[in-house]
RNA sequence: GGGCGCGUAGCUCAGUUGGUUAGAGCGCCUGCCUUACAAGCAGGAAGUCCCCCGUUCGAGUCGGGGCGUGCCCA
């Protein structure tokens, strides 16, 4: 059934909307790009939800609506994969070269990266499939290729012999942003540098295999412990180096023993106070993960076994002190899980702060707006003490950088430098081999999938977009670069809204995660319960706040498909073939009528305030408790009438058509299933509900009076029925009452008797019980099955309940300043309870 | 160290600018195979709204403090 009804939507071309209109017009959302290597999990499942609940709107509500579909290349991620796959085969990207294993990935991406947008499909996405873009897609590639260079004519991106996150994993620099802290048990160990001027000076390090690099100790200025040092000499354990004793603000007195190490070339605070104090930047570790030539008689370990070796070393020259366990936080790669180690390296940059500034004040004056709100301030402290970027990545699956070089001494930076989109004029030059950080092209998403830097048809119609939808941290990876970005280059805004939606955590409030064993496979979801009801459940579970996976969630949505299924065999079975059409005759059918207006207000509402959760479960609440339970009940007699209603069965199919539609964003495939049975002009539905159009409140349809009479009706069979099972009458009986209130015409009355079982008489004999209804009460009369004493008991019981609460509200009555000062309507409804609650009890007799 | 959340029924969560006897789904209990649906229907029980103090006629909601818990940044 899914599949049938996508491939309907796909070959309607519905899904793909003409380059015409402007951005105002027009509705779009680009995707955030998943990565080539992934399949769909429950953040993405969430996030389709999403987006194509809002775009499946928009579109019935006539706008073209385009939602634009790609993935990214992943740099890092895929080339591990790549990687991995050539282990298998007993080789390595070595041993194939660059061109070769260039061309194994893109053929890994022809094999694997259609996965993710086949599961869109499943989950019944109306991407815009006839576009698929690509982050090294021929023509991205020359939107990239142009953002940098004139980034670096700009003087924005630069080369630098800077600090890096080196990931010794893959063997790459990476960004401060895939750089996750982590706490390691490790040790402090104490090492005594020896004085020049006679005596020792105890440092506590938690890595004393750098101090092999060390140029520098520090003492925090205000530190009187030390005020004569500073300016003095230390001699350097193992290696004998001098080292001056520096003053420091960063210096921590209550760390250790308040002074501190400096080796600039390993670490990145000692690195910011070397480069203060012009120190030298010694490199005793290498890219490989062991020690260099520069660290002696440690060359060649590995960081951790040189680490003992120093220490060792350090015990036998009597320079060890103290070692004690200390838990610490030590940098770990977010992508192959390794400890960053920071190196001093030559590497590409971009300067990110003049780019911010712009992208501050959009999202300040409001014209970019964050759903929820708070996430525009997480956004706006990073913004403001935004770091320069490193920009270059040590590997081969990427954007090349158009760099080239030539000539120089063999030091790296003494070459001539070109940065431009050709190869430059004349002989000699080389290519950088690096290529750009993943996210530096994702940044260019929004405008560079339309075809920037051409001015495309496209771009005009679609570009800024209307919403980002996302999880939380992807706020500073994309969000704020795409802003930056479309600012700078298309001078426009990426986009009106940032939603941020929930991250959706495991039942027990784990996070998800494959590697702990807690996933949950969207697409088994699928599989078990169906797209609608995975998607109903996810915008149900979904909030401003993260949530757990509540499987609950997803059955009700499935159940809500199977009572849509169930009551629209009711409808189509036993409704005359006449056009939907509103014809309201009776109480019941005005009601509706004006509780599906209200529906129809609400659900807009909530979707347009991206409240997702409310729209889903409000339209469940509607068709469950309001369609289902009473109005099919109510209009049952005239259903079944010999040869069906015609007022009726045009308001039947008018309710089912406008809830279908009402739900269709949501429940995309059950509704347009149901439509497709709806009788139309050929007995059948040949047009598509996904583009038809999306219900409007009718103004006149809107009806309290009615709403007001038939919520009595509910209350007072709700209450008979309430009152029949405490007194313990066996559901088949039919008891005898006198009616004893107001409000209540004929076809009210008729409806109460039936769907309450009691027949109403005029009849003035004694009651043996009476029950509270809207209006009066409702006196029951002697009948089979009906327990006089068991009604007594309850009156007592109600009685007492009843005086409980009459003096609660006196109480609060008595109270002056609550009389005085509560406003007006407050007052007065304490008093309306108050008489109601008297009267009750009255009627109880 | 700085910041942002969360704590309401057994579970997962709603709860508008402070104002009826605080809600839903699931679970639980009772009864019903009522001709759309037993994957259903009818009804029910169940809460010290984390704790303390304050503001207010009135606090789940606002303010202060505390406890517990999760995340982000440095």
């Amino acid at each position: 059934m899914e599949t049938r009804q996508f491939d309907r939507w796909q070959d309607s071309g519905i899904f793909h909307p003409e380059d015409d209109g402007t951005p105002t017009e027009n509705y779009s959302i680009v995707i955030p790009p998943p990565n080539v290597t992934g399949a769909l999990h429950m953040g993405h499942a969430l996030n389709g939800s999403i987006q194509d609940c809002l775009i499946r709107m928009r579109r019935m509500q006539g706008r073209r609506a385009k939602w634009v579909l790609g993935t990214d290349h992943a740099g890092i991620a895929t080339q591990a994969q790549v990687e991995k796959l050539l282990a298998t085969e007993g080789t390595d990207r070595h041993a194939l070269g660059r061109d070769a294993f260039e061309q194994r990935v893109w053929q890994w991406r022809e094999q694997y990266g259609a996965t993710i947008i086949d599961q869109f499909k499943r989950l019944g996405a109306s991407c815009d499939y006839g576009e698929e873009h690509f982050t090294m897609d021929e023509q991205y590639a020359r939107a990239v290729v142009k953002v940098f260079v004139a980034l670096y004519e700009k003087g924005l991106i630069y080369r630098d012999n800077y600090m890096v996150n080196w990931d010794p994993g893959i063997g790459s620099a990476i960004s401060d942003l895939e750089v996750e802290d982590k706490e390691v048990e490790g040790a402090l160990y104490d090492i005594k540098y020896p004085l020049e001027a006679g005596g020792e000076l105890t440092i506590a390090t938690t890595r004393p295999e750098t101090m092999l690099a060390d140029t520098a100790i520090a003492v925090n200025p205000g530190d009187e412990r030390y005020t004569k040092l500073v300016g003095t000499f230390a001699i350097l354990p193992i290696v004998g180096r001098r080292l001056p004793i520096i003053a420091d603000n960063h210096v921590d007195p209550e760390f250790g023993t308040g002074a501190l190490k400096i080796t600039p070339g390993h670490d990145p605070n000692d690195f910011e106070i070397g480069r203060k104090h012009g120190l030298e930047e010694l490199t005793v570790i290498g890219f490989d993960g062991r020690m260099t030539a520069d660290a002696g008689e440690f060359a060649g370990m590995k960081v951790l076994d040189a680490r003992e070796a120093v220490v060792e070393r350090l015990r036998t020259e009597g320079a060890l002190g103290e070692v004690t366990p200390h838990t610490h936080v030590v940098p770990h790669s977010h992508r192959s899980g390794e400890r960053i180690e920071p190196l001093v390296s030559l590497q590409w940059f971009c300067d990110m702060k003049q780019l911010a500034q712009p992208a501050i004040d959009v999202v300040e004056n409001g014209k970019v707006r964050f759903v929820p709100e708070r996430w525009g301030r997480v956004y706006l402290n990073w913004m403001n003490e935004i770091r320069p970027w490193c920009v270059s990545r040590q590997l081969w699956w990427g954007h090349r950088l158009p760099v080239w070089y030539r000539g120089g001494d063999g030091t790296p930076g003494s070459e001539e430098v070109f940065v431009g989109e050709a190869a430059p004029e004349g002989e000699g030059w080389t290519r950088d081999e690096d290529v750009l950080d993943t996210w530096f092209s994702s940044a260019l998403w929004p405008f560079a999938t339309m075809g920037w830097p051409d001015q495309t048809p496209q771009l005009k119609a679609y570009y800024p977009t209307n919403v980002l939808s996302t999880a939380r941290d992807i706020i500073f990876l994309w969000v704020a670069r795409m802003i930056m970005m479309g600012l700078e280059f298309v001078g426009e805004i990426p986009f009106d809204d940032v939603y941020i939606h929930s991250v959706i955590q495991a039942p027990d409030g784990r996070r998800m995660s494959k590697s702990l064993g807690t996933g949950i496979d969207p697409i088994e979801q699928i599989d078990e319960y169906g797209a609608d009801a995975t998607r109903f459940g996810l915008l149900a579970m979904s909030s401003a706040q993260d949530v757990r996976y509540s499987v609950e969630k997803v059955k009700q949505g499935s159940d809500l498909a199977n009572k849509l299924w169930n009551a629209s065999r009711l409808i189509l079975l036993k409704v005359a073939d006449v056009p939907a059409a509103p014809t309201p005759r009776t109480a019941e059918d005005r009601w509706v009528l004006s509780r599906l207006q209200r529906a129809i207000a609400e659900t807009t509402e909530r979707i347009d305030a991206y409240d997702f959760s409310h729209a889903a479960l409000g339209l469940y609440e509607f068709f469950y408790n309001e369609v289902c339970d009473w109005y099919l009940e109510l209009v049952k007699p005239r259903l079944y009438e010999e040869g069906a209603n015609q007022d009726v069965s045009a308001n039947l199919l008018f309710v089912l058509e406008q809830t279908l539609a009402l739900l269709h964003p949501l429940m995309p495939y059950v509704t347009e299933e149901i439509w497709s049975l709806l009788p139309g002009d050929a007995g059948a539905r040949a047009d598509l509900l996904a583009a038809s159009a999306f219900p409007t409140v009718d103004k006149s349809l809107v009806d309290s009076d009615a709403e007001n009479d038939v919520n009595r009706l509910i209350e007072a069979i709700t209450s008979l029925r309430r009152y029949r099972d405490e007194l313990g009458v066996a559901p088949k009986v039919t008891l005898r009452g006198r009616l004893v209130a107001e409000g209540y015409d004929d076809g009210l009355i008729e409806q109460l008797q039936r769907l309450a079982r009691v027949e109403l008489v005029a009849d003035d004999a004694a009651s043996v019980g009476s029950l509270a209804i809207p209006g009066g009460a409702l006196e029951m009369l002697p009948s089979d099955g009906f327990d006089p004493a068991a009604a007594d008991a309850k009156k007592a019981v109600r009685a007492d309940e009843l005086r409980e609460e009459i003096a609660r509200v006196e109480k609060k009555l008595a109270n002056e300043q609550f009389v005085a000062k509560a406003p007006e309507a407050v007052v007065q409804s304490e008093r309306d309870k108050l008489a109601r609650f008297r009267d009750e009890l009255e009627s109880l007799g």
